[in-house]
DNA sequence: AATATAATGGACTGATCGGTCCGTAATGTA
DNA sequence: TACATTACGGACCGATCAGTCCATTATATT
């Protein structure tokens, strides 16, 4: 007894994603929300409230399709230090990939909003914590294998990856191409060796 | 016979530039540009141009006041390696004072505006480069003395460095703490032992 | 066919944005 | 004292911002 939904939601909520992620939250205007999306102004505010929600809404997106999908090749495989570096490489190329150097939405947003946006900056450092953990589960069985320096912890080495995957975003973003950031990430492994 | 000027306008563009640094470009608003400086909109025009011109001007004096006197260390002191450490050290110090994170303006405007402000990243990359070629001259004097690995050149290894900085950044505005950041550097030193 | 729902376009709001302009006050020099 | 210069306050500009509202159109159910 109605009309049906004649767009798709979750279609939607991915172009607004990849808005942000490649304009930041405050340089996206709405005007550019509604071409990215192809809704209307009315059925935005319908769908996704506000502008704001819709962040909130395109960060739990990018983290269940982007995020999460790929952290499983660190559970993966006979070598937990492979898995690593095997990662390393995937990043690298979504950070090289065509078009424009966009980054990393968790990243870019933190840097944006992460002061003065409370509720962005809870769920930033939940996405971050979870990928973290992620990390130091790899390192711990790692270590178990002998693959990975046993003298620091996991969860010490987890942070120490972080740094130096966020340092990698930032300088794709600064120029850095892939031999370069693939120069880096080599070096880095050879720290937890 | 003239009035003098009654404000000093390097002070003015210290203030400016640590509005920019704390807030970003687009997100200082002139009202908050004017509040900071204590100056005029009518004195701001005439002295500095328009917003656009007074970021460059402010990222001039964040590279002359805040970088280049803060790179000397790198040249101080016997050891090469402990320089780095050193540096290492004060700029952790600088991310974790007190007061919001603000992370660097070079980073941060980097990624604001780097994609799409062509004369701005110029100017960007140019204080990058300078950084990095400092990292790699200590470098080189590392190897040289027998204190950092050579089986990298040293240019390599300061890029690494530049990304482990930029991590730590990044990092420091997430909300990682001093002690972190020091755990992270000193894994990262490891890497060049 | 009648009705309930869904989606749209577009007019509209108040606020803020960066930027311009000018009259006025203040202070130096001549 | 007269004049040139500097700085300021504030009115004003067009544009754009996020957000609201409503009349209209289209579609599925009954």
């Amino acid at each position: 007894m109605a009309r049906p939904r004649e767009f798709n939601e979750s279609d939607a909520l991915g172009d607004a994603m990849h808005l942000f992620w490649r304009r930041g939250f405050e340089s996206a205007s709405l005007s550019e929300i509604t071409a990215a999306t192809g809704l209307s102004k009315s059925s935005l505010y319908d769908t996704f409230g506000n502008k704001h929600e819709l962040l909130l809404s395109s960060l739990q997106f990018y983290v269940e399709n982007m995020v999460e999908p790929s952290l499983t090749v660190l559970e993966e495989g006979p070598s937990p230090r492979a898995a690593i570096e095997k990662r390393f490489e995937m990043i690298i190329e979504m950070l090289c990939g065509p078009g424009p150097r966009r980054g990393c939405l968790i990243a870019n947003t933190t840097l944006e909003l992460g002061a003065r946006d409370e509720v962005v900056a809870e769920r930033l450092r939940a996405a971050q914590n979870m990928v973290e953990e992620a990390y130091a589960r790899a390192i711990a069985r790692g270590q178990a294998a002998g693959e990975i320096d046993s003298a620091k912890d996991a969860q010490s080495l987890a942070r120490y990856i972080m740094a130096c995957l966020a340092g990698m975003i930032c300088l794709s973003k600064a120029g850095y191409d892939a031999a370069m950031l693939r120069d880096i990430a080599a070096t880095a492994m050879h720290a937890i060796a």
